[in-house]
DNA sequence: CGTCCGCTTGACTCAGATCAAACTTGGTGG
DNA sequence: CCACCAAGTTTGATCTGAGTCAAGCGGACG
């Protein structure tokens, strides 16, 4: 469910959007539209590298806003692309901007929103730094970033997807893990 | 120079700040005080890893904000030390909050900041994603994230300080970079 | 002049990337 | 209902490159 003052939003400044899985919502570089909310789904935001792959640097999930950037910038600066079927809100950029004038409330959560997203963001460079592999995975899933399949879920943690397995049945095999089902995972009580 | 709408902050809402290198300004875990302002100097903002080592989540530079978080939570989620000589404003939070409702301009100023900062460490996390050493580095650099000694870049950009000096080194070898003295590296022009 | 800190290079080790292959599951279409 | 295919999962073998330990150098500063 939309929080306030989010659920307010007159209904001609919302557009309600469905893709599909694997569909892309927008582009690197194209120009910006609206800020998003998804309201059931997930998208991830991917980027390029220069080695030639591709790295998620977020994976909004139903409940949550992205594409914060557009705004105040002109062009997106990733792609995004639904990982599951998805609905989505888009809102409106002049209608968000022109809240910020007069809309105090308003602007003060959509601020928190955005700290909270930069709490995250380093929370995950935090992870990244972890070199043992099997550590990484361990404090990357109990920060709840294991919402997916396991290959999306080694891309976010930057490892190659066959490190993550092994990683995976070394926590299972020391009592850190629990292996639910195939591909399937889970905190032990002690750990949650 | 502070830009507006922060210059026009009352000066009974700011206190300025000396402190010296190698001060903590805060530690993870203290209750919350107001949001920083750099006049000069710098601070990086620290986690401890759970394998024992540091983390440099962000390193916060001259006429940047930081701790933002502070805003809205109510304990810093880590620590705050200076890497040289930093002069600093601390503004009110109760004071920054009251500008939420009273102030528009202020508050889309700073939810910018806000995603400037989130676009930063989106952007970080993409470099950390990086395998290569040498490429790492590279990209890093052209990020403008090397603004202080070798050691401490290391640790921003996840690599030993070995395993930088050698990326540097075969970087340089390479025409990609320039050594201007003893660890002091540029970015050639074709680069820039 | 000595000490400390940052810089630099060498040698060794090992963890994770890479390549390869098998297996499981679910879905699709004949 | 079965054959087939695609995507995800899992394990094995090999190799590369970054971490680690160790040692030497240079400059700054008291």
């Amino acid at each position: 469910m939309l929080t306030a003052p989010f659920d307010q939003i007159p209904q001609q400044y919302c557009r309600h959007l469905e893709i599909n899985k694997g569909d892309k919502l927008f582009h690197q570089d194209n120009p910006t539209g609206g800020m998003f909310y998804i309201k059931s789904g997930a998208i991830v935001l991917i980027r390029n590298t220069v080695d030639g792959g591709l790295i998620i640097i977020h994976r909004a999930t139903s409940g949550t806003f992205f594409a914060e950037a557009s705004l105040f910038s002109a062009r997106y600066h990733c792609h995004a692309q639904a990982t599951m079927d998805t609905k989505l809100i888009e809102f409106d950029r002049s209608y968000l901007l022109q809240q910020f004038e007069n809309n105090p409330s308003f602007s003060m959560a959509l601020a928190q929103q955005f700290t909270r997203q930069l709490q995250q963001a380093r929370k995950i460079r935090e992870i990244l730094a972890i070199k043992k592999a099997s550590e990484r995975t361990l404090v990357a899933i109990q920060a709840g970033l294991l919402d997916t399949n396991l290959i999306s879920f080694a891309a976010t943690i930057g490892l190659s997807h066959e490190a993550l397995y092994r990683a995976l049945s070394q926590l299972v095999k020391q009592h850190k893990l629990l292996k639910v089902a195939r591909g399937e995972y889970r905190l032990p009580h002690s750990l949650l």
